[in-house]
DNA sequence: GATGAATGAGCATTCATTCAT
DNA sequence: TATGAATGAATGCTCATTCAT
C-alpha cells in the first residue's frame, strides 16, 4: 500500500534530519514507521534510493510551489518578493524535511548534491524568464548579466533558507532578504 | 615532531574532502602520511579531534588573512571589496580545504557547524565594525538593520565561496558579488 | 493446475542451474514463472522440497532412460556401450538440468547427495545384475570384485558426464569413455 | 602474526567442509579462532579470498606431493601406481580440507571450478609428459588419444578420491583403481 | 614517539516463509 | 487456487579505537 511507503518516507525525514544521511539506521526507520526493514527493502532498494525518493519529492513541491506563487503575481518586483516569500514559507512549514534537503545541497555526497541542482534548475529558469528578464527590458531592473545574477540570487535564497535559530524558525525573514536584493537591482539614473 | 602531525594534517585534508568527514578512513589517512594510525592517535585522539583540527587550522588562517586585508583598505567602500578579494583569493588557493570547510558549515553535523561559526565570528565583527558601521555613519550606506545586513552579506559569501566548476574555480567572481552587494548598502538620496 | 506447478518446476531449474541451490532465489523463480511466491508455496511447501522435485523428476528419467536402452542390447559388451550411449544422450539433451543433478552429487549438501545416491542405485544394480554379473559368467570378462568395478565405472559415467566444455558439450564422447572400461573388463588369457 | 592467520584457515576449514562455502558463516570461523571477525579481515579482505586461500594451500601441497612422488619412480606403470597411491594418501591425510576442495571442483561456483582446474593443471601435464607419453613411446602403453586418456584418468582420480564413506575412509584402494586403470592401457599383442 | 595487530559493536542488505485476502 | 505485502533473523563487512611492544 501508498500507506506503508509514506510511513517509512516520514520515518526517514525524521532519522535523517536527526542524524544525517551517513549516520542514519536503516533498522530503525522501519521500526520507527512500525514496520520491518525487509518492508522498508520492499519499497525502497538502497538507503540511497529512499534518500533520492524523499529529496525528489520534496523539491518537487518546493519547486511548485514557488513557481505557482511567482507566476501569480504580475511585474518583476512583486514577482521576486512572491518568490522569497512563498520560498521561506514553504521551508517554514516543512523545516524538517528542508533541513535534508539543504544539508544534502552543501553536504560532501556529489551524487545528493548534483540531484538537487538538477531539481532546483526549474527555479533558476523561473528567475531568469519570469523575472529578471522582463525587469531588466522593463528598464526596472538594471543592465546587468543576467545569468551571473540569477545565478546569484540563488546563492543568497539557499543561503538564508539554510539558517534556522533554535527554535526552528529562519534567521532572517523573506521581505529583508527580497528587499536587500531588490534595492540591488533596481534602475538608477 | 611537528613533522609527523603536519603529514597528517595534509593526508586526512585529502581524505576528507575526497570522501567527507563520515566517510574519511582514519587508518587510510595514516598510511596516506606514511604513519601508523597508532601515531595518528598519539597526535590526535579522536577522529573528530582530527577534523576539529583541520577546521581551526584553516578557519583562523582565512580569518586572519581577511582581516588583515581589510584593514589595509581605509573607506567602508573599498574594504567591503577587500573583504570579497581576499576572501575568493583565499578560497582558491585553499580549495580542498576550503571544500572541507564549507561542506561542515552546511553538511549535518551541528557540532562542526556551531564550531565553524565560532570560528567565523571575528569576520561577522568586522563587517560589522569596520565596514558597515563606518558606512552608515559616514552616510556611504543607507540606514539599515546592521545585524541583519551582516548576516547577509556573510551568508553571500559563505554561499559564493562555495560553489566551484568542475575545474575548481569559483563560479562567481569577487568583484561581480561584492559589486551586487555595494549596489544593494550604497546611500540614494 | 499440473501448468502452474510445470512452469515453477521449469523457471526453478533455470534459476538453481545458472545460480546454485543456496544462492537461488525463490521470489525471481516465482516470478520468472509468471506467478506469486503464495503460489508456489502452494505447491512446494520449501525451497529444498523444490530441489527435490526438480532431482527426482530428473534422476528418474535419468535412471528410466538408461535402463530402457540397456535392456534393449543382449550382450555384456553392448550392454555397457548402450549404457554410456544412453547416459550421455540424455545427458546433453538435458544439460541444464543435468547440471544441476551433478552439482548437488558432489557439492555440499549432504542431504541431496544422500537423495540421489538413492534415486541412482538402480543404475548400480542394473550395471551389476545386467552388465558385469553376466560378462563374468559367459567368461567376456575378467575375474574381479563385481561391487567396487559397479562403482568405478558409476564414478567414471558421473565424472565424465559432469564435465562440459564452453558450449555445454561434454569433454568425451562416450564410445571414448566405454572403450576404456571395456578394455579394462576384458578377459585375457 | 603467521600464528593468527593460521588459526583462521584451519577454522575456516572446519567451518566450510562442515557447512559448505555459502552457509559457512565468518563470524562462526573468528569465534572458532578465538580471534574477532575484524581480525580474519585484516587477513582476508572477503569471505570468498578466505576461500582461495583454502584451495590455493590445500592444492599446491596436493600437486606437490603427487609430484614428487611420481617424480621418484622410474617406468610408467610404476609411476601411475604412484599417481594414484600418493594422491589417495594424501586425500585420506588431508580428509577435511579435501572435501572443500573436492565439492569445489564440482559445485556450482564456476569461479571456485575455475581457480581448481588451474591449480590442478600440473598433474594433467605429468600425467601427459611423465606418466603416458613414455608409456607409449616404450609400447607399453596401447596407442591412444593422450589428451583425452589424461582426462579421463583425472576424472577417475578425482571422482573416485572424493567419495568417502561414513568413517571417513575413500571408498576404493588406490591400487584396485590404478589396476583398472592400467589393464585399459597396457599395450595387448 | 611510533607501531600495527586486534577488537567488536554496528549496519546495509537478503530472502525463505507466512497469511490475510 | 492464487496473491504479494510483510516479516525479521541472519550475515558479510567496516572502521574508530586500543594497547602491548
Amino acid at each position: 500500500m501508498k500507506d506503508s511507503k509514506n510511513k517509512l518516507l516520514q520515518a526517514a525525514v525524521l532519522e535523517i534530519a536527526e542524524k544525517g544521511f551517513e549516520k542514519a539506521n536503516v533498522n530503525h526507520i522501519a521500526k520507527a514507521a512500525d514496520l520491518s526493514v525487509g518492508t522498508l527493502y520492499n519499497y525502497f532498494p538502497t538507503k540511497r534510493n529512499l534518500m533520492h525518493a524523499i529529496i525528489d519529492q520534496l523539491s518537487q513541491l518546493h519547486v511548485a510551489t514557488i513557481v505557482d506563487s511567482v507566476m501569480k503575481a504580475s511585474d518583476p518586483i512583486s514577482r521576486m518578493k512572491a518568490f522569497f516569500d512563498a520560498g521561506f514559507d514553504f521551508i517554514e512549514s516543512n523545516v524538517i524535511a528542508a533541513k535534508i534537503v539543504f544539508n544534502s545541497l552543501n553536504g560532501s555526497d556529489e551524487n545528493f548534491k548534483q540531484r538537487l541542482f538538477q531539481a532546483y534548475l526549474p527555479l533558476f529558469e523561473l528567475l531568469r524568464r519570469e523575472v529578471i528578464a522582463p525587469g531588466v527590458s522593463q528598464q526596472i531592473f538594471q543592465t546587468l548579466d543576467q545569468d551571473k545574477t540569477v545565478n546569484l540570487i540563488m546563492f543568497i535564497y539557499l543561503g538564508t533558507g539554510s539558517r534556522f535559530d533554535d527554535e526552528g524558525k529562519l534567521w532572517m525573514k523573506s521581505t529583508e532578504v527580497s528587499t536587500f536584493v531588490l534595492n540591488s537591482l533596481r534602475y538608477k539614473e
